[in-house]
Formats: structure tokens, C-alpha cells, sequence
DNA sequence: CGAGCCGGTAACTAAACAGTTACTTGATGG
DNA sequence: CCATCAAGTAACTGTTTAGTTACCGGCTCG
């Protein structure tokens, strides 16, 4: 049947192997991963498919399993690059350059906000912690990183404390976890919350009220 | 080989077929449902296996398919149902019989407490709203559960007005969301929070010390 | 200048999975 | 005592999926 069979020991259908554009490893490597960060945040760990994710890099699962192991260390990148992205930003506020209160307004006006600008991040806290933080765990990177935000975040408190504005239980930790509590639940919980309560909490009006109670909530609950 | 070869026509292997113990429709029924529950609550929609649920029910795939259609309407009455179970439990506090600050105080603590005893509860709804409430929003049964809810917090908020102890600007459904925020993100998030904060989040101390802040929070936010 | 390596492709494989089918057992009513 | 039906079992099927393998082609360096 086919006419041109020279090489007759190994004979498979030799495909024209397409232009091969350019080289860029880097790129590749890139794109795989905001590929797989969108694939991950989409459909979880377990919904996730490696096919998707190659087709969505413009790529294929052998450059995928060369660069990233395999499917689980792929998603451990993912997850590691997702942190160091938002406590990166978020060092960059400098709270301490403000009075007290200012310090912590700014805080959850900045954390509302990213939450906002990255569903992705929301989405990929909650499929972690569906897998009780399994893959974060083994992370070794991950640790210091958020020393620095509470250390922060108590002198600031201190601060406030001296000047006589905060209450003196107000605590660090518990104050973090009040800001990210309001804007998470509100936003990963959005499309159960506006079905059951029959409104749209994602219109633009809706959004900028949940903005101003949570600042209005995290002072409320430090002042004096 | 087999000496009782008696129907030529359709020759199966004719397995014992074991003791029937007993028929049970019902507890079928709900041990079907019961299993799924904690599949889906530990593994997602995606991660869920119909055989897992099978097995930890005592029985097999042709009951659940036999009972509830496929997979998909399984999940859906699991999720129903888990709304149903809060609702119901929610309704019996009847918060409008006590003072406005006393109504809200223990709608704040059932709503903890119950988030603290029923985790897979949570874990559903992390679960639909990954996909963006795709399985609740066919649900017909549950938009009128929710309104009641609304109008009795409501209802106590404007008592707490008119009596001067809250402020003018408390919305129900803000309010209902604050608790709902402070409960869900600290026990859904408890694994990746523990892990980064290098802290237990889910020893008896903490879990208390947080009960009180999420009534203080709560109070603090609304009180004149 | 050619050997081998690096970036890349596509087809293949073994396992897992949702859903189906063929069949069994025992209770009930005629 | 037999026809029927509900409850239940287990093996099978077609598809999907993570991971692998065989192969390709241009660049670089000895």
C-alpha cells in the first residue's frame, strides 16, 4: 500500500512534524503553568486533566511531565506560586508607614481587592483544604513567608494599642482571619449564596457595600 | 468440565449468591445516601467514586442507580439535604423570643456550632460552589427555605433599632453573612491556615477563643 | 561536519471509572 | 404451587485518563 517504504525495520506513519515556531523553553514552562493554575482553580485536583492543561499551554503532556514531574508537583507549583504572589503584593503595602487605623483599613481594602482580581487563588485555597492542605504541607517554601505578615501586623497593633484608639485583646492573628473571613466567604461562596438568597451578590453595587463593611467590621471590632 | 450442565442455552458462572440478611428498602435507601454524603464531602463531585459510595453503604452500584437515576441527581439530593438539615435546626432557635442583642448573640453561636459539628456540610458547599452552584441552581426546593431565615433576623434587627441598641445601617443579610464568613473560612480553611501559620487552629482553646470573637465581632459591628 | 542533546510531537498503554446487563432470590397473592 | 415482582449481586462495556514511548529536527560544540 505504500509506496515509499525504504526504512522497512521501524515503519510508522512519519507525520510532516509541523514548523516548529520557535524555541522558548522558558515560555513553554510559563505558559504550562498559568495553563495549569486556570485548570486547577476551574475543577480541583481531581477534575483537573493533564490533557487540558498541555491544550491550554499550546503544548503537550511529554513537555509537561518534563518540566513538572507529574500531576502533583505541577499542582504544588501552582499552589506554592499562588502564595508568594499575594504576600509579595501585599508586603509592598508597608502598613506600618500609616497611623494605626489607617494601616489596618488599608490591609483589608488590599485583601478584599486581591481576592477579587484572583478567583483563581480563592478557588485553589478551597480544593487544598478539601485535601486537608495534603500538598501544602510538603511545601518547605512556604513557612517564613507569613511570619513576616503577622509580625507586621502586631506592631502595628501595638501601635494602636500606645496610642490608646485599639482595644488591648485585639489580636494579630484574629484580626488577619476576620479580614480574609469577609472576603472569602463572600466571594468563593457567591454562586450558592445568590441562589439560595435570590440576589446577585457580583453586581458592581453590591460588591462596593461588602467592601465598606469590611472595613467598617475590622475597625469596629479593635477600636476602643 | 462442569457435571450439572443441565441449560445448554445461557451458561453463567452461578455464584452462591449469598444470604439475603434481610430487605431493606429504606435503610438502603438511606445508607446509600448517608455514604455519599461523606464521599462527596471528602473527595468533591469530581474525586467522588460511585463504587466508594457503594461499598461504605453496604451494597452495590445497582441500588444506587436503581434508587437515585446517576451520580449527578445522588449528589444533588445530598447537597438538598444538607440545606434542609441547617434550615430546620436553624428554625428552632427562634431568635425573635429573646432580646435583639441576645437573638443575634445565639445566632451566632448555633450558626458556629454547627459549622464545628456538621464539616461535611461545609465541605458541599465548597464543592458546588467550585462549579459555580451548577447542581443547586436546578434545585426547586430550597428557595423558600431561605426566606424565612431573612425575615426573622430581620425582624429582630428592627426591634434592636427601635430600641436604640442597634444601629440604623444593619442589614439582615449583611449581618447573616458576617457570621456565616467568620465560621466558614476559619473551619474550611483550618488545614492550609494551620499549615502556614504554624499554629493549631483546631484545639479546644483556639476553637473557643474564636466562638467568643465571632459573637463579639458580630455584636461590635452592629451595636450603636 | 557530524554526533548527540534539547525542545517538541503524537500515538500508545494500563488502569480506573460511570453506567448497564444478565441473572438470582425470596416474598406475595391468586 | 406457580406467576410475578421487588430487592439484590456481580460481571461486563465503552470511555476517559495519567503517564510512557518511539520518533523528529534543528542547534551546538568537539
Amino acid at each position: 500500500m505504500n509506496d515509499t517504504g525504504e526504512s522497512a525495520k521501524k515503519k510508522i506513519k512519519r507525520p510532516p512534524a509541523e514548523r516548529t515556531a520557535q524555541r522558548d523553553p522558558e515560555r513553554t514552562r510559563a505558559a504550562i503553568l498559568e495553563a495549569a493554575t486556570q485548570e486547577f482553580a476551574e475543577n480541583g485536583m481531581g477534575g483537573a486533566r493533564v490533557d487540558a492543561i498541555a491544550e491550554r499551554a499550546g503544548t503537550n503532556k511529554r513537555m509537561l511531565y518534563h518540566y513538572f514531574g507529574d500531576k502533583e508537583q505541577l499542582y504544588l507549583r501552582v499552589l506554592e506560586e499562588a502564595y508568594v504572589s499575594i504576600r509579595t503584593a501585599e508586603r509592598a503595602l508597608n502598613i506600618g508607614t500609616r497611623s494605626p487605623e489607617e494601616g489596618i483599613g488599608e490591609l483589608a481594602l488590599f485583601t478584599w481587592r486581591y481576592f477579587l482580581q484572583h478567583p483563581e487563588f480563592l478557588s485553589l485555597l478551597g480544593t487544598e483544604n478539601l485535601h486537608r492542605a495534603r500538598w501544602l504541607r510538603q511545601s518547605v517554601r512556604l513557612k517564613e513567608l507569613h511570619s513576616h505578615l503577622i509580625g507586621e501586623l502586631s506592631q502595628v497593633l501595638e501601635e494602636g494599642k500606645k496610642a490608646g484608639v485599639f482595644i488591648e485583646s485585639a489580636d494579630p492573628l484574629h484580626v488577619y482571619l476576620t479580614i480574609a473571613s469577609l472576603g472569602y466567604f463572600y466571594l468563593s461562596n457567591q454562586y450558592t449564596l445568590s441562589t439560595i438568597f435570590g440576589r446577585d451578590l457580583i453586581t458592581p453595587g453590591n460588591l462596593d457595600a461588602w467592601e465598606r463593611h469590611i472595613v467598617h467590621v475590622t475597625l469596629a471590632s479593635i477600636k476602643r
